[in-house]
DNA sequence: TATGCAAATGATAATCGTTCTTATTTGCAT
DNA sequence: ATGCAAATAAGAACGATTATCATTTGCATA
């Protein structure tokens, strides 16, 4: 259990709703939850949380580095803890499930395409949405 | 003037307000617009059309294939023409204003990599938020 | 270990973008 | 000219998120 300290070094105190959440997002099968993801399974765990400050703490986690937000199709933010390795998300249509890639020939061609329309890249997302084609996908959306 | 055709191809009727929100893509400054900027500029135009008029006719416009919804950071929906061919968007940070732009080498790598994950890509979105290294940039967010 | 106080929380109201409802108006075929 | 389905405008309703504020908590200090 290293939690306390991840919530030191950010400068936030070590709160209960704050070590839940964290060990939600550490311990989920699904590494992308929303906040009312992380409020349901809060409240199913047994936790009295508010679902405010679910917000708060979603938001005060990807200030602090630990989270990463996504905006998906669908208007709802989708958080991932921060592994440090930048990737880009396809999600499945038919069970929304989230799976993530890394292409280094793509990433090269966004950097020189955008130092060429003179541009410098702070961040970029790139999202696919697909069918899945693989008999195993469970269609639960 | 063929936006009438436009419209009755699509199976819409040819009113008022769908013909002033059709005009103002096709002659406005900035490609990419928000229902909210829709709504302003024809007000601002002397012209009489509801918020949730521009957000039906913005979205039957969508289904006919006569816009593409984008979903930027920020929440908000944006709409541009479609012009047929597919391109992806780098998004000035100071200004905000859209450039596009269209890379055959990173299409193809998507294709490539759906396909070995077991996905069919139905459509995909691309953005880079990035800072303006021009000095002609208007910086007017 | 008790205590004080800033920080954090939870309940709820408020906000924002968007969609729905409904009574009225309009395009257009007759 | 007329009728009627389709489209409209206004505002209520909605879902996701943020703000407000009185109460509670973590934790540094005595």
């Amino acid at each position: 259990m290293h939690q306390p300290e991840h919530l030191k070094s950010a400068g936030l105190k070590s709160t209960l709703p704050r070590l839940k959440v964290l060990d939600l997002f550490e311990n989920s099968e699904e590494r992308h939850l929303s906040a009312e993801d992380v409020y349901k399974q809060l409240l199913n765990s047994g936790e009295d949380v508010g679902l405010a400050t679910v917000y708060r703490v979603l938001t005060q986690f990807e200030q602090a580095g630990l989270l990463i937000r996504h905006h998906f199709e669908g208007g709802k933010s989708v958080f991932e803890l921060n592994k440090g390795e930048h990737h880009d998300h396809i999600v499945c249509l038919q069970c929304g499930h989230v799976e993530e890639f890394y292409d280094a020939a793509i990433e090269t061609r966004q950097e020189k395409i955008a130092t060429e329309l003179g541009f410098a890249i702070r961040e970029h997302s790139l999202h696919i949405y697909a069918d899945c084609t693989k008999k195993k996908c469970p269609h639960r959306r």
